[in-house]
DNA sequence: CGACACTTTGAAGACGATCAACGCCGGTGG
DNA sequence: CCACCGGCGTTGATCGTCTTCAAAGTGTCG
């Protein structure tokens, strides 16, 4: 397979279950490799929508100021995602409403937008795509009304748990991958308001130390999310944390 | 075609562009209609997922209970719109996670979930249904935004401007299509917020007596909603309104 | 007419944002 | 080596917005 040094990533991506290797292989061919430095700009809100991307290694940004000066961050892209993907099947998919800053040093696969919209005469990979668009709207739907239904404690729960989950770390001890402000505008609150937030959180179970997190009683943090989770068979975010077993999703 | 009560609907609906005449009809005719009574339901919380559905005329409202009692409505669904484009897709697609339910004389189109998931066939139709997935998930990713980045009253006027847009209205005189209490909890706020909320519209120009909806001066109304909206060529809501002209959309 | 859902209004409360100040680093430059 | 700076994180006091609770007005439909 071409660029081997990642095939960890490529290979575990459900992008790619199910279609032959071979053509697997002639896909990833299409694509070129593209590093960022920490703070490097992937591409800018406004800027022409060209390409599809898959996030190798490193983490990303997407962010876009409001007129008012306001700076919003919609998501956080870690190695394993996909970007670009609804943009550019978009009916009107011109330029793109955010932008994408390297967090760290970044390493991304980089298609031209054709390749996407070409994919008709790969079923498999074409419905792996729409499985992952509609995984990706069910995440911004709970998101949505999370942020109308939760409290900001609640939705920094939901939000921990989801890192512990998707990063594969230890639920009993591990250290939060981004900075605090980070993670504050990513759930749409002010910093202030997230360290507030975090004393709160022992209440329930959660000890957060310095930048060291600590899941106390699983069980107790289940019940305490799953109490404003009305989804059949699933927590918001998807999660579902049995004793100290991490699920994995995406 | 078949369903040739509707068939103005159906030409229409950006789903079917492009599809060639023979092959829309032949995958119209795995369909049948339905028709709800109002109140009825179309599914429920928790229900397997069965079927896809496109609306032809009435309109259903997307709920679901919290665990809290409270009532949460995720979307109101009129006629042109789809029902489980993304549920069916996803990779855990098993249960719906809302409730359908009628607000009006309601008839639908229904499709077995499979018809949906058989479509790599007709490579026109499955671009179309990735083009509506993605219009759709932006559409969503933009009320998650707005659901932390404006104020009610914001929110608000973006939604009596996407309504006279979408449902074709005079935006210098139309009626509210659904009840007040409705719309609230569309917008995720309470009836009592609502009300006072309808008050404050007035100094940007927007004027509700009783249902009846007057754009009073559409530039200025353009003015305060693109303010919060940094969105390259497109307002919150994807609705662009120049002088009195409404634009169509979806 | 009376039941009941919808709507409005008022007063009090909760939650998060804002403004301001301070401690804590890590880096830069004198 | 130390002084200074800027970004980050925390804490306190205050403010604005939306919710909650309560009550009353409006409408429709039997």
């Amino acid at each position: 397979m071409p660029f081997r040094a990642y095939s960890d990533i490529l290979n575990n991506m459900r992008l790619f279950t199910g279609v032959p290797v071979k053509e697997r292989d002639a896909l990833l061919s299409q694509g070129h490799l593209k590093h960022l430095h920490t703070g490097e700009m992937l591409f800018n809100h406004g800027d022409p929508i060209k390409s599809f991307y898959i996030v190798c290694g490193g983490s990303l940004q997407m962010t876009r100021e409001l007129p008012d000066g306001r700076h919003l961050t919609t998501d956080i892209s870690s190695a394993g995602r996909t970007i670009g993907k609804t943009s550019i099947l978009e009916r009107c998919h011109k330029f793109h409403r955010v932008s994408a800053r390297a967090l760290e040093e970044t390493t991304v696969l980089e298609f031209p937008a054709k390749w996407l919209s070409d994919i008709s005469n790969h079923p498999v990979f074409s419905l792996n795509i729409l499985a992952a668009i509609s995984d990706y709207t069910k995440d911004v739907e709970l998101e949505a009304e999370q942020r109308t239904t939760m409290t900001a404690s609640q939705r920094l729960a939901c939000f921990l748990l989801r890192i512990c989950t998707l990063h594969h770390l230890d639920p009993r001890r591990f250290e939060l991958p981004y900075s605090k402000t980070l993670i504050a505008s990513r759930l749409g609150m002010k910093p202030e308001t997230f360290s507030r937030t975090l004393a709160t959180l022992e209440e329930h179970g959660i000890r957060v130390a310095n930048t060291t997190v600590t899941f106390e009683n699983v069980d107790l943090i289940q019940q305490f999310i799953c109490e404003h989770c009305s989804v059949i068979g699933e927590c918001p975010s998807h999660i579902t944390l049995t004793g100290l077993t991490t699920v994995t999703l995406l």
